[in-house]
DNA sequence: ATTGTGGCCTGCCCGC
DNA sequence: TGCGGGCAGGCCACAA
């Protein structure tokens, strides 16, 4: 499912439409629409509006026009489709097929130049209807973002806290992009329990956190996803830890099914 | 403010 | 072969 390194990958093929400009908003899903606005609104606002800009925060990604903001969040099965070639191909829990049925949000680029080359298209093809779309989308409800997270940010984040480690890990709020995967896979690695109080680290423990979490991010971002952890294969009911092989611990944390290694993750 | 819970959405997979 | 139930989790509304 999309998490922040999802969300970076759609980000730079989104980096192709900069400069297009907005010759029609396609927008069959009222649903799909987030934050107060209607689809009708939606298309007075952004057409005519040339993209200036992709940025992501987390997991939403933010395109600059010089109309308003748009802000595309992607759930857990929304893909990015830029000129017909999708962003990522493979989504994990997500379908493989690019139903016609399941787009639910475009937006048509005016032709450029004098070839008359089609403009191009940026759609979101998300078969659940989980993601959705909003203008001007309030950035800062969201904390520092994961893969540029500082030490000193992770300390904010963590300080004073008595929510389960794991819970604090995915809370937007605190630090934005980091999912379900990203952080069963960061906690194994940094060999912590996801049930502790998130306030209970030590700084060594904490230290050893941030170096693991970069380490992570970097590193899945390379191999071209959040489901590419090297625990990923064990998280099922039966599996065993690929560092020590203890039978897996599966348990419910912050409302995310969780696994983790009784043995080393203290 | 913090923390926890339930519901939304729907394709897919498993067991019968 | 078809059917029903459970599961996946990002996000939001709501409760205490």
């Amino acid at each position: 499912m999309p998490e922040a390194l999802e969300v970076e990958l759609y980000r730079r093929a989104a980096e192709q439409v900069v400069g297009r400009t907005v010759a029609r908003v396609v927008a069959p899903d009222a649903w799909f629409v987030k934050g107060g606005s209607s689809p009708a609104q939606l298309r007075r606002a952004l057409s005519g509006c040339t993209v200036t800009a992709a940025r992501r925060r987390g997991k939403l990604l933010l395109l600059d026009t010089d109309g308003p903001v748009l802000g595309l969040r992607f759930g857990m099965t929304g893909r990015l489709v830029v000129d017909d070639v999708a962003a990522i191909d493979e989504l994990e829990y997500g379908s493989r097929r690019d139903a016609p049925a399941w787009d639910r949000f475009a937006l048509q680029f005016a032709p450029v130049g004098q070839a008359r080359r089609r403009g191009g298209t940026l759609r979101i093809n998300d078969s659940r209807r989980l993601g959705g779309v909003e203008l001007s989308p309030d950035e800062d409800a969201l904390g520092p973002d994961a893969l540029t997270l500082s030490f000193a940010e992770l300390d904010v984040a963590l300080a004073h806290s008595a929510a389960p480690l794991k819970a604090r890990l995915l809370d937007q709020a605190h630090i934005a992009g980091i999912g379900n995967l990203l952080g069963d896979e960061i906690l194994w690695r940094a060999g912590l329990d996801p049930a502790r109080a998130a306030g209970s680290l030590t700084a060594v423990e904490r230290r050893r956190l941030h170096r693991n979490l970069q380490r992570v991010l970097a590193e899945l971002l390379c191999r071209g996803g959040s489901h590419l952890g090297d625990l990923q294969d064990q998280r099922h009911r039966q599996g065993v830890c690929p560092r020590d092989g203890a039978n897996l611990l599966r348990r419910t944390i912050g409302g995310r099914t969780t696994f983790s290694c009784p043995a080393h993750q203290l």
